[in-house]
RNA sequence: UCUCGCAUCGUAUAGUCAGGUCCAAUAUCUCAGAAUUUCAAUCUGAAGACACGGGUUCAAAUCCCGUUGCGAGAACCA
């Protein structure tokens, strides 16, 4: 960490050629912007703030940006913008040209407070740290809420004393208020009196985001604002700011957090952080798409949409004003029905690219052949039924990948020695039946085991159990004449063979 | 403390703006059952909520007032 110069990859700002913010008045286009700062992953309530911004600009047929608030320098390093790309392009959100540093873009903020300090609509401001940490303490005694008290507002520049470098503070309306229409939110008012005169430009000549962030709405075209709630009370203050540079304020849609479980604010106690440790936990970006929308909007009880139908039937109206919270268990069920509608090669290929992710996925990895990758596609209609996550899928594929002699489990070790291991006696006896076959494949297997167990006045349990977990060397697993015909003859007979008694 | 916001089954939402069709719906979770070669998936059923207190009204989840609880902001952080 430290300051760490951006890749040039990432540091646009200066050189991006921003889009004139009039001519996109005049044609409407409706244009967003998902603005994280760089934390060094894309949490979950970022990854649905830009869904919606997403799904915003899309079905009105706008364009989303992708702007980085990376002014906070200590923060900001080039792998905590790429692990912000990385969940993003995981997610399958896209946003239109360059991502857009917030802190190249200094010197135009500057150049902002210089119209805002000609205009008079800001001023400087000599106060010193003590002079500050006093009206916070005096404020506190007398139960006010800790406000600047304005000292600097109007007074005789020449007063200023020698050396002091100073801040530009706004000059915040004394009275009235400052009304935020917001399309989730309503209408919400705030009394002037309780905003003070905030900070644009630091005594060090850097520009606070409350300033950076009007700015770079306005220089981008910004005409709505999907945001989470907690900048709500920020929305009046910059209101001041947009209005003091006479700028058209943006729509804003204030959407409510998401929390964990418990109904505190999202924390790494709840396990998963970042986007990537969601594909890590094998869930498909398109079910996490689909569940991050349902938190907080809804067409009716309707809970599965493709992508075509949310930009058909997205509006920022519909969404909630209440805090929702993070349920795994629906997001589970969620990514199942996924699953199990998805393409198998296609979960092959999710499953290959996860792979080095997850936990014990070297295993996987360094077993992995062609054959193997075949085999694990032809069993994937059965393995999917019973998985809810990638890692589920390819832990039932397990078998596949297990060498001879096959390690048992004590349950399914305990099928087998059953009743003086009867059922190892079942597998001796079908061994030859199985090694007479001519063809093998899921129905000739079938009909070989099904005749041998009439033949025997046997229950077919009595058979299937044995020969799974024989084959797999556990007690649950697909279709048993599925598990057979995968494994092919050779594979199948040879692993019977290592457990008939 | 101040300003602002939120409150429907455990969870997510529908219903609230335009009061009656709501002894409140759907999904998930939990439990029971059916079917089954295991486990899932599937199907059937059960359980489970309008935060509280007033008011308006013939009628309130819905409108009004108050209370409580939860959250956000109140920085030379973003």
């Amino acid at each position: 960490m430290g300051n760490v110069p951006f890749c040039s990859q990432f540091l646009t700002a200066a050189s991006v050629a921003l889009p004139c913010p009039r001519f996109f008045a005049m044609t409407k286009q409706v244009i967003t912007r998902f603005a994280p700062s760089p934390t060094g992953f894309l949490h979950i309530g970022g990854a649905r703030t830009a869904l919606f911004n997403w799904l915003y600009a899309r079905a009105n047929g706008g364009k989303m940006l992708l702007r980085i608030e990376d002014t906070d320098r200590a923060r900001s390093t080039t792998e905590a913008v790429e692990a912000l790309v990385d969940g993003l392009s995981w997610l399958g959100l896209d946003w239109d040209g360059e991502p857009i540093s917030q802190f190249g873009r200094a010197d135009r903020h500057r150049e902002v407070v210089e119209t805002l300090l000609a205009n008079g609509k800001a001023y400087r401001c000599y106060a010193s740290q003590e002079e500050l940490a006093e009206m916070r303490e005096k404020a506190r005694a007398e139960k006010r809420p800790p406000r600047y008290d304005g000292r600097w507002r109007d007074r005789d520049p020449a007063e200023a004393p020698k050396g002091v470098a100073p801040v530009i503070r706004i000059k915040t309306p004394m009275d009235g208020e400052t009304v935020v229409n917001d399309v989730v939110q309503g209408e919400v008012r705030f009394p002037n009196a309780d905003l003070d005169d905030l900070v644009l430009l630091r005594s060090d000549g850097t520009p606070t985001y409350m300033l950076a962030v009007v700015v770079d709405d306005h220089d981008m075209g910004i005409t709505d604002i999907v945001r989470g709630d907690d900048h709500l009370t920020n929305a009046a203050r910059q209101s001041i700011i947009f209005q003091a540079m006479d700028w058209d304020v943006p729509r804003m849609a204030h959407i409510p957090l998401i929390y964990g479980p418990d109904g505190a604010k999202l924390s790494k106690r709840h396990g998963a952080i970042g986007a990537e440790a969601y594909r890590a936990m094998g869930y498909l970006p398109e079910a996490m798409r689909n569940y991050l929308v349902r938190l907080g909007w809804a067409h009716g009880d309707d809970e599965f949409f493709t992508t075509e139908e949310l930009e058909r039937l997205f509006t920022l109206e519909a969404i909630g004003k209440s805090p929702s919270r993070f349920d795994f268990a629906k997001l589970e069920n969620m990514n199942g029905h996924y699953i199990r509608a998805a393409d198998d090669h296609h979960l092959v290929a999710q499953i290959k690219t996860i792979l080095p992710e997850i936990d014990g996925g070297n295993w996987f990895s360094e077993r992995w052949t062609e054959q193997r990758e075949e085999q694990l596609s032809s069993a994937m209609p059965g393995l999917k039924e019973r998985a809810k996550t990638l890692v589920d899928l390819i832990d039932g594929a397990r078998f596949l990948f297990a060498e001879r002699p096959l390690p048992m489990e004590e349950k399914a070790a305990g099928i087998l020695d059953a009743d003086n291991g009867a059922g190892r006696a079942v597998i001796a006896s079908l061994i030859p039946v199985l090694e007479a076959l001519e063809s093998w494949n899921v129905a000739d297997v079938e009909t070989a085991v099904r005749e041998y167990t009439e033949q025997q006045g046997l229950k077919l349990g009595k058979v299937a159990q044995p020969i799974r977990t024989a084959t797999t060397g556990r007690t649950t697993s697909p279709g048993v004449f599925d598990v057979m015909a995968v494994l092919g003859k050779d594979e199948c007979v040879s692993r019977l063979r290592d457990q008939a008694g």
